[in-house]
DNA sequence: CATGAATGAGGATTCATTCAT
DNA sequence: AATGAATGAATCCTCATTCAT
């Protein structure tokens, strides 16, 4: 009897495996990693509870997985900008607006980074794959800074990973703390009209701050 | 030598209340509602876990009281700044610089607030303490936005709950999310020079923003 | 300054008593021994948990002190029959219609019954009271079926604990039954019409055993 | 020695669960369903408490599963009695003697349904099994009536739920009310000598009662 | 590669009861 | 005679994990 190829097999490990990590990280973004439960993922995985430790060994290790996938898609997100070749100003409207679109669609990416912080990045520490993580961006705004100082659009000097800083709080911020913000304020902040006033409100605090003639007030 | 006054007895409902509160606020900020535990608590506390129960209910409950203590906190807090007096621009400096330094200083009050996002707010909507916090705060911002606009300092029209959170995104991320951003970009964040940089960084953000000459590039 | 009169005191000791004693039995009646919960008692009572453990010891007594209780009323309710100048027929059909009303109207005492069997009567045992119960009824009904037999109004012999159990397992399980037998036979056994052709069903039932013409088919 | 076949091998789910519930009926029987503890039936078994909350969910689900195997087990031997054969009086003296003998032989049945009513029947109501027990033993007892009826050997009409009713009290009483009314009374009901009077004596009474020639005194 | 059954260790919660005054 | 505060000892239940096949 000739053997089954591959591909007409029942079972596809990489299927199953991409499955869990995907429910996973419904389940460790919706209620962290203590408050995430083995069981849950299980019962809504095409396979069994036991199939989880087959290939990801405890739970601690699936999280880590999970946030490892979640990190390698913002790599690969970032890559794809290309900023080299427009004026910095025009360079930076995109960062932010890439930015901004990126947390706001990825509210599982922003919940698993805050729950990573609650671990005080325990987990990310003791992944080579996120702690290595080769934060390109980070070149790029320095060139786009550069670019911007030489051409006189930008008159201020800051470091490249604090403007990083003060643009994602912002994006990031309102997603992560959506919740409660929007309780205390009672404000939606899902609708649409704050998503426009606030991806403006954004961009135009970094510009006037980079191009802002020295002294302020 | 003279006797104990009755206050420092043993009996002390209020105190061992308090004991309990302060014990538990630093062990949900460090681990989160579900991994927090309550026997974590109760071996800390001059008391037994039976008087957890005794005086907060269950383990839920006790969370709320923590959270709806660290946000009476920075209400009166946030009622002690006299900003009516001072000029539009001052006043936003020293609002920046108060928000700037309280996030800096109640680590365990940004935690808690990561904590309940990813609860979805959930508990904070259950106590009327909190969702009714009278957000003075917005008052005060509005009216300092109205100085600055007649008297000519600020040029903007911003909505003061999106200035609130242009200056809060800022000042919260960098203790929220410190050990991730700290990782990934390996800077401390708790050094005295970042803390220096970080607070007049956003300072001059925020008074840039309002400040501009429009239209910007 | 003169003596207050013990009735015009604050506190009345046996008021006091008698309320926990009445909480007591409903809570008991409903929950049973281990069910019933003394915080529950204590909080529908106008004194503290305190005083029931001071005035009846532990829980356990109190529960003996409930079974006590309505013991003592039932002795003192079947005292007040007077059989004795009635003819032997109308002397059961009055025994039979008190037996049949009491279990109807006292549904607690019933439960009380029931809940001290599933600890098989021990604390009855522990009750010189209860034990020592003198019961007349056992009398009374010897002297009935004696006259009943001396007049030709009966043809059986029969033990009077015997006939009393006859009589009283009806009238009992009635109450005692009524919710699992109502709900596998679909019926209410608290209507009206139910109450009226039950308590006729009884008494003729243990009449025409009494009166019938032997041998039987 | 021949090798033990794989059904006596150590994992058999039903046998564990089996055993679980016998252990279960003897505790919850014992003590109710408060009284009773998860703890003391997990040593009795073979197995752990961890596998009662596996197979079981809770203690309730077991303290029902325990009620619903019961109540199964008496619609069965219902269900084996051939009473159509019969001449009605015969019938009739079958399906009392049988009752009784239930009861008399199964006092744990007999306890789970005192402790039920305790209960107000919740647990059976909850339970579509119970709740939905085809209850043969009326019809057959309708049927027996009339044809009693029609042949003349009985004169009395009666709803044959009622009958049923005086049969199990007396039975079910007996054996339900066996401590109170034994230390009451000073009477061991469990002497061979009152089995067979009582069993007796019912048979008699409901014969007597459905035979009798009317009016009665 | 796959799986149903099983579990040790720990976690939240409740209960009757007593202490100190 | 009375009581608010306090508690040790269970009690029910859950969780991540592994065994046997």
């Amino acid at each position: 009897m000739p053997n089954l190829k591959p591909s007409a097999r029942k079972n596809d490990p990489e299927k199953t495996k991409e499955d869990i990590l995907n429910v996973a990280t419904e389940e460790f973004a919706a209620h962290g990693l203590a408050g995430g439960r083995v069981d849950a993922i299980a019962e809504r995985t095409r396979t069994s509870k036991r199939m989880i430790y087959y290939y990801f060994g405890s739970k601690e290790d699936l999280y880590l997985a999970v946030l490892e996938k979640a990190y390698r898609k913002i790599r690969s997100l970032e890559a794809d900008l290309e900023l080299s070749d427009m004026a910095p100003v025009a360079a930076l409207k995109t960062l932010v607006a890439s930015t901004f679109d990126h947390d706001e669609h990825n509210p599982d990416f922003v919940r698993l980074v805050s729950i990573e912080n609650i671990h005080q990045a325990a987990h990310m520490q003791r992944s080579g794959e996120i702690k290595d993580l080769n934060v390109s961006i980070i070149r790029t705004i320095e060139e786009i800074l550069q670019r911007g100082k030489e051409d006189g659009s930008f008159r201020r000097d800051i470091d490249p990973i604090d403007l990083h800083m003060l643009i994602s709080a912002f994006c990031f911020f309102r997603v992560s703390n959506r919740h409660t913000f929007g309780t205390i304020f009672r404000r939606d902040l899902s609708e649409p009209g704050t998503y426009n006033r606030h991806k403006k409100l954004i961009s135009d605090a970094v510009l006037s701050y980079l191009c802002a003639s020295l002294p302020l007030p």
